[in-house]
DNA sequence: ATATTTAACTAACACTTGTTAGTTTGATTG
DNA sequence: CAATCAAACTAACAAGTGTTAGTTAAATAT
């Protein structure tokens, strides 16, 4: 139908230099450059700056909303559940460490698409903040300020996008159990 | 000497801007709305852009420097070192949630001082990664991968400026004892 | 061979950007 | 009262912004 190469091409370009210098800083000259091109000839496969924004990020946002709908439907208990989250923030941000810099730092440039992108997101914090509920009354997590633990875990899952270029000697299984073990039984001996 | 007064309102509200939409999306005129002045009026005052930019997030990054010099030269235990840091995250942030977005997010907009900031940057995760081996060796803190724990620890407490004007509810005290409590013991029963 | 498609190009647009120069106004100080 | 000064203003600039229009050249399909 459309030639879809080229187009995720330049979308990856810029997901590349949006995570470098953010949305904004970045010029469609400065995207066509670093595809060798001119400017103008972005317009062949895009439709404009903004649409490249709302590819990267939306694809995103729907992936982390299937993967946490799968993980609710299931039997497993809390902790298990918990379990899976992170797995599916490593394993979405290893796949595109780029794009995640976007969602997190760029998502306020959306425009027709913000309030969907809101709502993806409330609804995945919603789902998140159910599955620590649950746990609590199931007596498998402590019973604490349930906000707290929310933000504190999803702090570090939404800011793996930053470490994971730098810790490739981890692979996924190892940085997932790494992790799960220390957001659950923290540090302490 | 100089007319601080108007200077650090200029400072303030660009933080409270620059955390809305990102350094590079705010314009001078954007800035001179929220004053209630001209563009070129700004000028009276301020530098450049860059220098509005540079005087937020330099001082923040000296504040953490300083702070966490102080917490490694005092003799208490690890465990009680980690939770001075986590009260002066939240100490420092309470007070700037603005400043601490652009610190997190428009450093690299930082020109001639961008080298001055990685290093406190690298500084401050060094001394941070010392109280982790320390705590390790003195048996105080589980044997496990020190840069998953850093980086657990850092991006939560990095984050704490996107939710604490959220949580008005919990006082500082409050909120570093929850937070230490759940980065320390985990969340499991 | 001809027609179509893909993907590049040049040239230009209307607008926005950070910033400078020079001026005016009202308050404070000598 | 005169002088100074802080803090605003208008006008303008050169450079850069996203984007459009129209064209060209090579590859592919008929």
């Amino acid at each position: 139908m459309k030639q879809e190469t080229r187009k995720e091409e330049i979308i990856k370009t810029a997901a590349r230099l949006f995570k470098e210098k953010g949305y904004s800083a970045v010029t469609m000259r400065d995207l066509a450059k670093a595809m060798g091109i001119k400017a103008a000839s972005l317009y062949n496969h895009i439709n404009s700056k903004q649409e490249i924004l709302k590819e990267i990020i939306i694809s995103l946002a729907e992936e982390f909303t299937s993967g946490i709908n799968v993980i609710k439907s299931s039997d497993k208990s809390s902790i298990e559940k918990l379990n899976e989250i992170v797995a599916l923030h490593v394993s979405i941000t290893s796949k595109n460490t780029y794009g995640m810099a976007s969602l997190n730092n760029d998502w306020m440039h959306l425009e027709e698409q913000l309030p969907y992108y809101l709502e993806l997101r409330s609804n995945y914090e919603n789902e998140f903040r159910n599955i620590l509920k649950e746990g609590i009354q199931k007596n498998e997590i402590i019973n604490s300020d349930v906000e707290v633990m929310l933000f504190s875990i999803l702090s570090t899952l939404r800011s793996l996008y930053l470490w994971i270029p730098k810790k490739e000697d981890l692979n996924s299984e190892e940085l997932t159990s790494h992790l799960s073990s220390i957001l659950i039984n923290g540090i302490n001996k």
